[in-house]
DNA sequence: CGGTACTCTGTACGTCGTACAACGTAGGCG
DNA sequence: CGCCTACGTTGTACGACGTACAGAGTACCG
């Protein structure tokens, strides 16, 4: 797992890539270029979408636009790179749905909701570091529309930012758990039922109940529960609701805090 | 990026070896094991502290206890179930100090700090997916610890264990956010700051900031503020607060949700 | 119309996890 | 007491990966 990260190389050629910036990728001289950044770039989210990003290899990037693997190095630096501005090329399709009227607790929803839309769509996007995001288009559109949720809350701008911050890195948190549920059961022939099913007297063989009592207590109650160890779908609508609880304190002032 | 995931061999073969069992290590035949899976997974987790869950090949590991890299799969069945020891040995060691006094806010922030603890000692633990965690003695262990801070508090079975993921979510989120912050600084020779500087130029001559207003004030607003344009430890805290106001809506009832 | 800057191709290198066969060792049993 | 056999350990090999590099072919500019 090489870590796939966003923003490694440099920032002049990667940026010209992710705006498209003429001067990179045509010139007179040689033959024309028989592809396009946007038609590699399509390839590879089609792939990463029902492969993943380990699955999205160059060869196969390559052998579906029909390529030699060496001639995507002269659409893209390289894998990083590609990962780049397949990000942004997402972000940019996101839908934006007009925001404005409604309670603030459904603006952050909403947003939330379009946002794991998108990990549900991509889960490979949950494998990118935005530690150094790709600054193209679509991140910009989709900063300045999932900001405008925020308006009129009385929060100054770093906090808003905070605000945002925390809100997305719970849905990536949120989708990463899904994700990962997912495909624990798509590549062990075994589903998750079964596979607690298959531990659950092993277990009881080494497992001293006694000296665990909690444990044994509340992880039966929330297997009992979910059907299952762990329930994203649960997890995600708690979690939201918590969220917002949370930032309700920080919007509403101090007297939605109690409880401190 | 293989996706480390827990959970992926043969369930029976797997608790055996989280729990030690006697029956699949040694037999009275043949030579005798020249080391142990607790130096195995010891030397495993010493590289991956440093290199990651990639860095730490088994070849690596096999170097580092000085037999071919074949004389490990004696040991564990693979590199999966490999990761799956080192991890619950990593909860075994966790420090798990006394909770009761405390209010409860403060014994939430001594769990939430002891996992960023554990993220900071071990980074690679943020890449093991636990949809199927490795049901040993250290998760029971931590399991049982972390649970407890939650009695008293009026919450139901069920209801403990959606807390105590949440608020586990979150600090695995702002450590993943933390870890490829630091990441991105090292192995690109250049900082944060560099980045963004080297960006902001650049960026300037493609970025309309007419057409994002809001984007562009609040990203300059945070930016300004954390002195880049993302601050780990300022999200951790931030977040924090946010989870246990949330967390407070759920505990003190009704009237803590307020702004809805 | 030559030269040159470009696109595209195939080969090659070093990495990974691990399957497999060969080799050596040491306890159980005749 | 010694052989057999089960097991530990080793080296080699396979197919994947990203990508460096050299060569071949193409089409515009001077």
């Amino acid at each position: 797992m090489p870590a796939y990260r966003s923003g490694s190389g440099d920032p002049a050629r990667t940026l010209a890539l992710l705006w498209r910036e003429p001067g990179f990728g045509q010139s007179a001289r040689g033959p024309k270029q028989g592809l396009s950044v946007d038609r590699v770039v399509d390839a590879a989210i089609t792939l990463a979408d029902t492969a993943g990003l380990d699955g999205m290899s160059m060869r196969s990037v390559a052998r579906a636009v029909d390529v030699s693997t060496m001639a995507l190095y002269t659409y893209v630096p390289g894998k990083a790179e590609l990962v780049d501005v397949m990000l942004d090329a997402v972000y940019l399709r996101m839908e934006r749905l007009p925001v404005d009227r409604q309670s603030w607790r459904s603006r952050l929803t909403a947003i939330a909701e379009q946002n794991r839309a998108l990990f549900d769509m991509h889960p490979w996007i949950a494998d990118v570091s935005t530690a150094r995001p790709p600054l193209g288009p679509g991140l910009m559109a989709k900063y300045e529309y999932e900001l405008s949720a925020f308006n009129g809350l009385g929060l100054d701008d770093v906090a808003i930012d905070d605000a945002l911050t925390y809100l997305l890195t719970f849905v990536q948190a949120a989708a990463r758990a899904a994700i990962s549920t997912r495909a624990s059961q798509l590549d062990s022939t075994m589903s998750d039922e079964q596979w607690w099913a298959a531990n659950a007297p092993l277990l009881a063989r080494v497992f001293d109940s006694t000296a665990y009592p909690t444990a044994a207590r509340v992880g039966t109650a929330a297997g009992a529960a979910h059907g299952s160890a762990y329930h994203p779908d649960h997890a995600y609508q708690f979690g939201l609701a918590r969220v917002l609880d949370g930032l309700a304190a920080l919007i509403g002032g101090q007297q939605a805090s109690a409880g401190r």
